[in-house]
DNA sequence: GGGGCCATGTAATCGGTTACATGATTGA
DNA sequence: TCAATCATGTAACCGATTACATGGCCCC
């Protein structure tokens, strides 16, 4: 129930609409968790019933803000003391990649330069990210750019290594166990 | 549908049981994506209807052992060729990472270090993962240990992270700015 | 005989995505 | 006036987890 937890956290540090809420998570833990504000506004709710949360009355164009309880405060402390999760294991790209195996050389090592183009791609929109937050400098705000420079740091590490598992493959350590649309007469699948 | 994909890519390497699928995929892809036997059981069904696999007679002890077909190798290489799917932006220990601050500094640090060590001991996990594995020199093994190196770097990337973020706290670019349970008395909060 | 593993299934529930749906306000 | 953006909601569906449930086979 971690939605739950994000949206306590995000109004830990001021109070806000869903709407508001919905457009804060695309910006600073947009990097680390997402949601869409059909998930949000239900969940503000049950929050609400819940005492995690107040809702404020109606505002301008049925806008309703929430504000953490202490209620809620004490969940978001409980939240964080409790075990760490495990490392949830699911990253399509990488499945894909363990599976490349049945394709022929050229498409392998054109399937992992794209890959390493796309976590290229990743680490330039990070930056600009970074460019387009405003960053105070207040202790929520050091979390953030360590967040940030995580992302960073993990979409450099996969960037090299999609370009070094390229290698690994042109490097023909394997040349012969890959199926090669071009192989010679001898060299068998 | 990634489930399915990763079934036929299972079984595009040889036949098996569900029950057999289920322990193969704790093993080679376990590093990247998890499915549990109920999952697997209706899954495989579903694609024996689709004509993506077949399933063979009752065995021992209603064992059945699936095999893919061509229009479920077709399905294959499909899915290889679709464009590349977006990383999907869901971890749970960055979120708790990102809402640290509202902890005193103390517990940030205790924080940031235990994940550190949680990723050292993932990584371990990895290194025993490999010993177990009993590679091939086949094409399917090469992908295999390109995808566990990638679990490598990526997890030893985020353990010097996590031990950098804790200097960085440490270090007091912000020791003002983080709540400090011992704070003096000119400090306010 | 019994413990452990092989082997398969179902049902309830949950979190998340996608699509559908509506309308007010603001500023060019 | 019209487009963009603010603002909120619902419903269908889907993939995944958890728990429940059953029973055969093999080896000690």
């Amino acid at each position: 129930m971690s939605l739950r937890h994000a949206l306590l956290g995000l109004l830990a540090e001021r109070p806000g609409s869903g709407y508001e809420l919905t457009k804060r998570f695309e910006l600073a833990p947009g990097n680390v968790w997402s949601a869409s504000h059909s998930q949000i506004y239900p969940e503000l709710r049950r929050m609400a019933g819940d005492d995690l949360v107040t809702a404020g009355d109606e505002g301008p164009r049925g806008r309703r803000e929430y504000e953490i309880t202490t209620t809620g405060f004490d969940e978001l402390h409980r939240w964080l003391a409790s075990p760490l999760p495990e490392r949830s294991a699911r990253d399509e790209l990488a499945l894909r990649v363990f599976f490349l195996w049945i394709l022929p050389r050229d498409d392998v090592l054109d399937n992992l330069e794209r890959i390493a183009a796309m976590y290229r791609d990743d680490l330039a929109a990070l930056d600009r990210l970074d460019a387009q937050v405003h960053w105070g400098e207040g202790p929520s705000d050091l979390m953030g750019r360590l967040v940030l420079e995580r992302g960073r740091r993990s979409t450099s590490t996969m960037a090299d290594w999609a370009a070094w598992a390229a290698d690994q493959v042109r490097a023909g350590r394997d040349a012969t166990t890959l199926t090669d649309r071009l192989a010679g007469p001898d060299s068998g699948a």
